[in-house]
DNA sequence: AATTTATTCGTACGGCGTACGAGTCGTATG
DNA sequence: CATACGACTCGTACGCCGTACGAATAAATT
């Protein structure tokens, strides 16, 4: 017997903080920040008065380190054992913090799509170009962070990805397009961002992969005349061609606005 | 370098056979295999050997199941030794044809982007109705294996998404497309697609699950006025809406043309 | 008959996410 | 002061995964 009071499926208290807005500095610098990562074997007997109050785990400090792993190693390079260490804990310890690995995933996604806001004041006239910036601030946010791409297609709408629809929404809006245009303006605009990020961080993974798998794939004999004469997959200037089709679908959203 | 086949890394013959298109109806087969795990030591000298000749394995038939668990199970729900099992096979027979998981990956969504062409006669003057055909083609052939957006942004390019690109590229270019907006062109459509798939990909999964991980992300009391008035997250109209902001991407496309 | 080649598959290994429960410590309460 | 408790950490263990390795077998070739 002795049946725990709780509910019928695992209930643990956990704590999942709601801190307002963290991610001050975006660092994707070779930020070694971990304190010192104090080995387990060390004698336990030892150092029982800790001279220093351990900064223990945080939600925060979770999803700064787990952003930081997953720069350096990739989605597939994030292992919860490997974060804890880097946080100087156990493995388990994570697990008061986060419900699972999953949450970990969506709690970095949202991290790093956080929006600063235009550089201008509100009220800006000129809404193409406050388009502009915003939508190259975030092809650029997820490109500081390729495994964003990849784990966009899978995770749940956050906070941040929210806030940053809410503010392409208003700006459109201001602009004077029409409530029934609205909403694919909104989406086209979303699918656009989104498509070329995908598209470029398909690119961007090693060099030597790729090559040697699109070769397997592909066959050597086969080749595609109209994509190879423009030089389509091998001119690399991504950040022209985004401007520049973005300018297209602007142009065919303006004469309605 | 690597010029030959051989390498001086361990390099197993593997098959890779490259044969057309065929899907014939796969079977589960009732294949309890339960095999004692008897060490050799039991007496088996008795040679007990299949009693049909096993139609055996082949590239084609592991990629067909691959898409067929993939559409079941999602991306997390394939694993070697099920599919393995799907076939009638022992789990370490797909290496003899596989490289790894990963080539099944690539090859399952390269398998899924085949593009049958447009229903209309070539050299059709309505270049506008055929992107359109065949970027609609290209949104369901992706919906109708939702893992398949979740897959892009990790994997090469495979052959089929190639000729996708290829047909773009030579429809925008008889349209008459400036050679110096082709591409960017091309890339606007693709990302549009891309990007299309991804979030719609993002939206399909299950409701339980996707709306309680929301609510957490998202805290309760915060609201986003200008997404829910337009009710831009709530509107499932997503083939209308495709349709809609493609039109404004050809719009804007159209007077370059 | 002997050898080679093509293919299948049993076993085992290391690594993963995480369930479970014991351990530690600061504080509130008697 | 003793005790209890809640917040938090972590060692161990389990089941599952991808796959390295090499033995087993069938078919083709010599």
């Amino acid at each position: 017997m002795a049946a725990k009071p709780s509910g019928p499926q695992g209930d643990r208290p956990r704590r999942l903080r709601a801190s307002p807005q963290s991610a001050p500095p975006q660092s994707a610098p070779p930020q070694s920040a971990s304190p010192e990562s104090a080995p387990p074997e060390s004698g336990s007997s030892e150092s029982l008065e800790g001279p220093r109050t351990e900064p223990s785990l945080s939600l925060d400090r979770i999803v700064a380190a787990a952003v930081e792993l997953l720069d350096t190693r990739g989605v597939d390079g994030l292992k919860m054992r490997q974060l804890a260490d880097r946080l100087g804990a156990g493995a388990m310890s994570l697990y008061w913090h986060v419900e699972n690995k999953e949450m970990v995933f969506d709690l970095a996604l949202d991290s790093v799509l956080a929006y600063r806001g235009p550089p201008q004041k509100a009220e800006s006239r000129d809404w193409r170009g406050e388009v502009f910036h915003m939508l190259e601030d975030w092809r650029a946010s997820m490109l500081r962070h390729p495994w964003s791409a990849s784990l966009l297609p899978r995770r749940a709408l956050g906070p941040n990805i929210l806030s940053r629809l809410e503010l392409l929404s208003n700006t459109l809006s201001r602009a004077g397009v029409a409530d029934a245009d609205l909403n694919a303006a909104i989406w086209s605009l979303w699918n656009y961002v989104i498509g070329a990020t995908v598209t470029r961080a398909s690119f961007v993974l090693s060099d030597e992969d790729r090559s040697v798998a699109q070769q397997r794939l592909t066959g050597l004999g086969e080749h595609y005349p109209t994509i190879e004469r423009s030089r389509l997959l091998l001119d690399d200037d991504w950040d022209g061609a985004f401007r520049k089709g973005l300018d297209f679908l602007l142009d065919g959203l303006a004469p309605r606005s």
